[in-house]
RNA sequence: GGCGGCGUAGCCAAGUGGUAAGGCAGAGGUCUGCAAAACCUCCACCCACCGGUUCAAAUCCGGUCGCCGCCUCCA
């Protein structure tokens, strides 16, 4: 059993062999740090992390590099806006960018590189591509020469002449051909420069992602990710640039995760439906909009949308609840069952059931259907514990709960205690429903008071009306517990 | 116009040649004072439509309809 990766280049899944045996150099596009970040880029990462902590998890060598765009156009029009530097605004959105990546639970990459910080090797690569003949100096640009390239348009499946007939290419008389793209741009008054052989200047957008990669990696990496709408002309460029350096294949494999809709929409600028990752961790609990994004595979459109945030958001209570339950049990059962031993047989080929299940192009949509499994057999140990069958229960609730935990080192969802994140969604669902802890608890006092009075048409009541404010109420044999609808409604 | 993708139950969503995963909702049951939660059972003779290839197709091929993306900054 192998892992099979969906390739764009090839256009099919193909199997996953580093270049180096048990090593792997993956690269995935960032972000330009010049506002907050949205759920858009969250699926993307969430999509890389996966891929990178998959990857760790079989076994393999794993080096990680995930770029900033510090040097952009976009950067330097917000920071002239604010009157503040092109660095100090990139920092800033940096910042944020990684507040609410690490909140999602992601991995930091094993290096972050800089635009600003890679202007020599982006300088030596333009060198490199004006000596081989494919990119040429023009009033102090440099251009990439597109036809000098042959397998120009191999990612995006482009045909050079079919673009040239309905493009709108701005008229550009410094350059040969209307899809040549810069590589280096002439200084313009107060913009951010450094000195090149052609004068003071700035990257285009497309060459620093291969001197990053190739400085990072070496002259070709094993699998390079990036958003759908990169494929062209953003990949393409970068394999041009490259592959036109090097005379080597840039990427073994491309990945291109699906984007994210609103309400069936794209998300965009002018739609003004931009949904910044802050504001949907203002509603969910980031790990929710976690399990939200890897309940679709990475290369299909999701949509974003209150019903299926608040499934997730149920589905996750459940999780955790089952958690809860199971990590009480065990523990209080400890003493007295001292060898974890290996698990019954329902749990035996869970890791290899899983494993089979990622190697089939990382299909989390498939594993997160295998953990809901054993979420049900973990519920199945719990309930026969009254039954005379405690150590068999002690033993499969340990087994389901060690084989959940292994498999969360890829899917990373079950980091944090039970309590603590039941806690913060209770109250975050009273929060939305606008109910106080106070209130709820009053109620749930005085319910307990009519039921130890057997006072059930009061009792009954009581549950009714929390009921209707949208509280849901859990008798059980040390108390009642309760917790809050996820439904639609909630914030409505 | 060129290129690419998608259309699976009320909803979300896997499945890319061997006879439809999973979740939500719904129905019944166990448990419960009654409930809730949890667990069990049921819930697509069928995968937009038409035709073809094949012993066998949701899966391959051709066509039709519908939706979307890229071709310009964009995860």
């Amino acid at each position: 059993m192998s892992l099979r990766v969906y390739d764009t280049l090839t256009a099919e899944k193909r199997e996953f062999q580093p270049l180096i045996p048990g090593k792997v150099r993956m690269y995935a596009c960032g972000v330009t740090p010049y506002d907050r970040s949205h759920i858009g880029h969250a699926r993307s990462a969430i999509a890389y992390d996966i891929i990178y902590r998959y990857l760790k998890f079989t076994g393999l060598e794993v080096t990680f590099v995930r770029n900033f765009t510090d040097v952009d156009d976009k950067i330097i029009q917000r920071a002239n806006e604010r009157g503040v530097s092109a660095m100090d605004l990139a920092d800033e959105f940096i910042k944020a960018y990684h507040e609410d990546m690490d909140a999602l639970g992601l991995l930091r990459p094993d290096s972050e590189p800089r635009v600003s910080t890679t202007i020599p090797q982006i300088i030596a690569l333009t060198e490199r591509l004006v000596e081989r003949g494919v990119a040429y100096a023009s009033e102090g640009d440099v251009y990439f020469a597109v036809q000098k390239f042959e397998g120009y348009g191999k990612l995006g499946k482009r045909d050079l002449d079919d673009m040239m007939a309905g493009a709108r290419v701005e008229v550009n008389t410094r350059k040969r051909h209307p899809m040549d793209f810069a590589l280096w741009k002439a200084a313009k008054p107060g913009e951010p420069s450094w000195e090149s052989p052609w004068g003071p200047g700035r990257p285009g957008w497309h060459i620093e992602c291969s001197a990053m990669a190739m400085h990072a990696h070496g002259e070709t990496i094993d699998l390079h990710g990036g958003g759908q709408d990169l494929i062209f002309p953003h990949h393409e460029n970068e394999i041009a640039q490259s592959e036109g350096a090097t005379g080597q294949p840039f990427a073994q494999y491309w990945v291109h995760n699906g984007f994210v809709n609103i309400d069936n929409e794209k998300m965009s600028k002018s739609l003004g439906n931009i949904f910044p990752i802050v504001e949907a961790r203002r509603l969910y609990e980031p790990l929710v909009i976690r399990l939200f994004m890897i309940s679709t595979h990475y290369h299909n459109p999701i949509n974003y949308s209150d019903s299926g945030l608040d499934e997730a958001a149920a589905r996750m209570a459940y999780f955790y609840e089952s958690l809860r339950k199971a990590r009480a049990f065990v523990d209080q059962q400890v003493q007295e069952s001292a060898e974890p031993s290996s698990g019954p047989d329902s749990v035996a080929d869970f890791e290899a059931r899983f494993r089979e299940t990622m190697d089939d192009d990382f299909n989390t949509p498939r594993a997160v259907a295998l953990i809901g499994e054993a979420f049900k057999l973990l519920n199945e140990h719990l309930n026969a514990r009254k039954a005379k069958q405690l150590q068999a229960s002690v033993h499969g609730a340990r087994a389901v709960l060690a084989a959940l935990s292994r498999v969360d080192r890829v899917l990373g969802l079950f980091g944090e205690n039970p309590e603590t994140y039941l806690d913060r969604h209770r109250l975050k669902g009273a929060e939305r429903r606008g109910l106080s802890l106070e209130w709820i608890g009053r109620r749930v006092g005085d319910r307990l008071v009519a039921r130890a009075e057997k006072n059930w048409a009061l009792a009954d009541e009581i549950r009714d009306e929390l009921l209707a404010s949208g509280v849901l109420l859990m008798d059980g044999a040390s108390g009642t517990d309760w917790m809050v609808q996820d439904t639609r409604e909630a914030r409505e």
